[in-house]
DNA sequence: AATATCACG
DNA sequence: GACGTACGTGATATTT
């Protein structure tokens, strides 16, 4: 049938494809011959993504669309044509017909023309498919192909995952697609090098088109336009402009040597497709399609063992044929004996919940070489259901009884809990913590233990999470299943202990079987990538510590918390009628998209400024600026302040007390944060109010025990002080050598104001730059912080570089660092990623900020760090409990008669924290507070 | 599920 | 008259 109506044609720019693939991926080589491949993996991963996505979907005819040649048509229009395009880098040029041969292996149309863009194929073949009633897809982000856009031809963003329709373009140009090529040709493209008129861009090339129709009727009566060198331009340059028109118009009516009929989809031939790729020794891709393709992987050689390491076969496929349900004693002793005669077990969890403190445990994986893994059910529920073969959903509900095939929890454990504490075997596991505070409630310390979670955090911080879906993806080929097929999602989700024992089987002991084999690919690379310091000394053994800290809790008064939910309850009704009545009708206070129109449309204030959503900003530093005008925005200020108050904290914390403790445990993500802080979850403790007077007073609901006392410990301006070392400032760090005010000293060298007549606020200004620099500096930024003009913030800056020139070339020096290599380190060694550094666009600006934030950070994370993994043993004869964490402070629970030695020797552990690895120029300074609540404490 | 807002260092 | 801008997090409510 000929391509018609009811089709979707599917076209994709295969050179985006290409240079995605090449600057996303290392420079890989074939392992045989060395031959460079990065960029073809990368493109058939690409494809390969691309085909499993659209599996079963309403796809009928596929092509990916080549350029040919670098000279085109439009450099005989215009000589300068992509004439800025830089060189193709060497080890890119022979990947090129590599690509093509990829494209052909998958079966899927691969189409190219001497002389023409791929652009202008992609245009006519869209053009075709439109008029013969058919839809079109472009799967490319190019803005170039933005005028094709509309009547069934849409683009899709492969790396956003996003579709771009003409409302999608209209956010891009502020014209719908009819129009783009008017926008670009008065525009231009500095990548393309079309000039279009000098000095417009794309907000006043849109403008203009839009008020004018068209860019003929622009130019016809640009007499018209009001702003003088506007119009002058635009006179000036119209043959430029007019030219640029040409250079951007795609070709709708190429002749082309094929047709549509030609692009049907087919699918691959197994053989041709893996024998491409085993050609190219593409290992995971191979099992992984193979596996899709449900044919046996073909073997690709391994070209020469290194000396000495260790020779592994290759692993098998993942698989559940060798899982193993263990449901007697017998069974369960046998894989114990298996993990002594190996020395290492990976190990993993199920329980009912996500909440270690209060989830049971159901079973247990474990997995002692690769594809060989075992499920030990232990607590699943609701067997009889299974027994007579019935699905009678009351009475699985109701089944409360053990499952039938489980070993006895109690005995179970006492047989697993000699190994798992046997010091000379190595637990292996993915977020071990997790598992860690499991077991422990079973009186179980696992140890010693090693986390591939944790491994690739010091190894990939900044490329990737690393979570196992994530992981196992990223370095097996291979998507686990996920949890959601088991236990469902929402409403309808069930415990895992309702899990049939035999689903259960194939999920866990897969978990087990991925996490064994990430740590045999991590373990032998973590020196490779030097951060087996950090990873041993920073990463594992925190594990420990954070999952005693959080098991302590810290005791919470619900009376208070409660109490004060009522009062700021009783204080936000009046503020809510004063606000309905001063807006003269009743809405939601709440809502910020009602705000604004009330605010702005309503009673029309000034300084409405609409975001891209055409919404309005109502954030604090608008009303702030209202505020001192007009009563509403300030009663809204404050509704909002009680509002997150109540809900956030005196509100929610209450349901975080636990019932068995009366305490709240919050859990620490060691491997969130790319800088090498943790962060704190469900509940959030490291961000409870203190910087207003009212916030404060919920850590007055922070208490010690009867008898003890809490005793809070941070680091001064520690962030601060490793910027003085790291960018070598000598007045800095004698400063801080002095014991001096650091920001009131800073205002003295900047604006010559001799110490003794520091006012503060010259002290403020200067403390903001501090920061300010901390952050990757704008002038924007301080303009906006401090609120003053631009100008006299880039004023500042100016002289603060001048007066500290070291801060300057640090930064300079951070950045170029990231650009060469991708990434930034601190000072022991912590690794962060930086992927975008080299991306251009805005993104880069984030990424270069970023990029001087992450050592400094970083530093200051490592440090506080290794002062948490010496506590326990520092402080191991003292009546104390170390509680929190804060990034710069350390919260304790101690006996009243201990404080004083407890504070000095948790004092000297934290300010000898950098030594002996580093040696800081300038003294790390802990300060102490203690009371009966965090309120007094800190 | 995304966005806006705001709490912390 | 190009563009968008402090760094790092998590929780909540509203809106889609």
């Amino acid at each position: 049938m000929a391509f018609g109506k009811g089709h979707h044609l599917h076209l994709i720019d295969g050179s985006a494809f290409i240079f995605r693939a090449y600057h996303a991926l290392p420079p890989l080589t074939r392992k045989s011959d060395g031959l460079p491949i990065g960029a073809v993996s990368g493109f058939c991963n690409m494809l390969q993504r691309y085909v499993e996505g659209n599996a079963g979907g309403d796809v009928t005819h596929l092509a990916v669309i080549f350029d040919k040649g670098s000279h085109t048509f439009r450099n005989d229009m215009y000589d300068l044509y992509k004439a800025n395009r830089e060189a193709m880098p060497e080890d890119l040029r022979p990947q090129i017909p590599l690509t093509r041969r990829a494209t052909e292996a998958f079966n899927i149309a691969c189409k190219e023309l001497a002389g023409f863009e791929a652009d202008d194929i992609i245009a006519t073949l869209s053009c075709q498919a439109r008029e013969a009633g058919g839809q079109v897809t472009i799967i490319s982000s190019d803005k170039d192909l933005m005028q094709l856009v509309g009547d069934g031809v849409e683009m899709f963003d492969a790396m956003k995952n996003k579709r771009i329709d003409r409302d999608g373009v209209f956010e891009k140009f502020g014209v719908f697609p009819d129009r783009v090529v008017d926008v670009q040709a008065l525009a231009g493209d500095s990548v393309d090098n079309v000039p279009g008129a000098p000095g417009i861009g794309i907000k006043t090339a849109a403008l203009l088109i839009n008020e004018f129709g068209s860019l003929e009727d622009l130019l016809d009566r640009a007499e018209e336009i009001k702003q003088p060198k506007r119009r002058q331009t635009l006179v000036e340059h119209r043959a430029q402009i007019e030219m640029s028109k040409k250079l951007v118009q795609l070709d709708c009516g190429m002749e082309l040597d094929f047709g549509l009929d030609d692009l049907e989809v087919k699918d691959p031939d197994p053989e041709v497709l893996l024998g491409f790729l085993t050609e190219m020794e593409f290992r995971s891709l191979t099992k992984r399609i193979s596996d899709a393709l449900n044919v046996e992987a073909p073997a690709i050689p391994e070209p020469e063992v290194q000396a000495g390491a260790g020779a592994a076969p290759e692993a098998p496929p993942i698989s559940a044929d060798k899982y193993e349900c263990v449901s007697d004693m017998a069974a369960l002793e046998g894989w114990i004996a298996r993990a002594y005669a190996r020395g290492w077990v990976a190990v993993d969890t199920e329980t009912t919940g996500l909440n270690e403190m209060i989830a049971d445990l159901v079973g247990v994986s474990l997995c002692v070489e690769a594809g060989e893994a075992c499920y030990i059910p232990l607590t699943h529920r609701g067997g009889a259901a299974q027994k007579d073969g019935t699905e009678d959903l009351f009475s699985e509900k109701a089944d409360d009884s053990l499952a039938a095939g489980q070993i006895a929890l109690d005995a179970a454990l006492a047989a697993l809990k000699p190994m798992l504490e046997d010091p000379s075997i190595l637990k292996i596991g993915q977020n071990m913590k997790y598992d860690a505070k499991i077991f422990a409630r079973y009186g179980i310390e696992i140890a010693p233990i090693d986390d591939t979670m944790l491994m690739s955090y010091a190894m990939h911080a900044g490329e990737h999470g690393h979570g196992m879906d994530t992981l196992a993806e990223q370095y097996l080929g291979h998507r686990p299943i996920p949890i959601k097929e088991l236990i469902g999602s929402g409403k309808s989700q069930i415990t895992f202990d309702r899990v049939p024992i035999e689903t259960a089987v194939t999920y866990a002991a897969e978990d087990a079987d991925v996490t064994l084999r990430l740590w045999q690919l991590f373990k032998p690379q973590l020196h490779r990538a030097k951060v087996t310091r950090v990873y041993e000394t920073m990463e594992r053994p925190l594990v420990p510590v954070l999952a005693k800290m959080e098991m302590a809790g810290i005791k919470v008064d619900r009376q208070t918390l409660s109490r004060m939910s009522s009062a700021f309850a009783q204080k936000m009704a009046g503020l809510e009628a004063e606000i309905h009545e001063l807006a003269g009708e009743k809405f939601n206070v709440g809502s910020p998209a009602q705000l604004g129109e009330i605010l702005f449309d309503k009673m029309s204030l000034e300084g409405g400024k609409k975001g891209k959503n055409g919404k309005y900003s109502t954030g604090a530093d608008v009303l702030e600026d209202l505020a001192t005008e007009y009563d509403l925005p300030r009663r809204v200020l404050d509704w909002r302040q009680l509002s997150k108050l109540k809900s956030t904290y005196t509100d929610a914390l209450q349901e975080h007390i636990n019932k068995d403790t009366g305490r709240v445990h919050t859990s620490y993500s060691i491997a969130g944060a790319n800088t090498g802080r943790l962060a704190s979850t469900d509940p959030n403790l490291q961000n409870i109010p203190v910087r207003s007077e009212e916030g404060r007073r919920i850590r007055e609901a922070f208490v010690a025990e009867p008898g003890k006392v809490l005793v809070s410990l941070d680091y001064s301006q520690i962030e601060l002080r490793i910027l003085a070392h790291v960018a070598d400032i000598e007045a800095l760090k004698q400063a801080f050598r002095d014991g001096q005010d650091i920001h009131a000293m800073t205002a003295s060298e900047m604006f010559n104001v001799p110490m003794e007549e520091m006012t503060s606020d010259v002290r403020r200004q200067a403390k903001a730059i501090n920061f300010g620099v901390i952050y990757g500096i704008s002038g924007f930024g301080l303009a906006r912080n401090l609120r003053i003009p631009r100008a006299e913030a880039q004023g500042f800056i100016d002289r603060y570089f001048e007066r500290f020139p070291g801060i300057k070339a640090y930064m300079d020096d951070t950045v170029e660092f990231a650009k060469k290599h991708d990434r930034v380190e601190t000072l022991f060694g912590r690794v962060i990623h930086t992927p975008e550094i080299n991306a251009k666009g805005p993104r880069s600006g984030f990424a270069k900020r970023a990029a001087i934030n992450a050592p400094i950070q970083g530093t200051a994370a490592d440090i506080i760090r290794r002062a948490m993994v010496r506590m326990p043993d520092a402080i191991a004869g003292l009546p104390a409990t170390m509680l929190l964490q804060v990034h710069d402070e350390l919260l304790f629970e101690v006996d009243e008669g201990s404080v004083d030695p407890l504070i000095a020797i948790a004092k000297e552990v934290m300010e000898g924290a950098a030594d002996p690895v580093v040696h800081l120029d300038v003294p790390l300074i802990v300060e102490a507070g203690q009371g009966h609540s965090w309120a007094e404490a800190h």
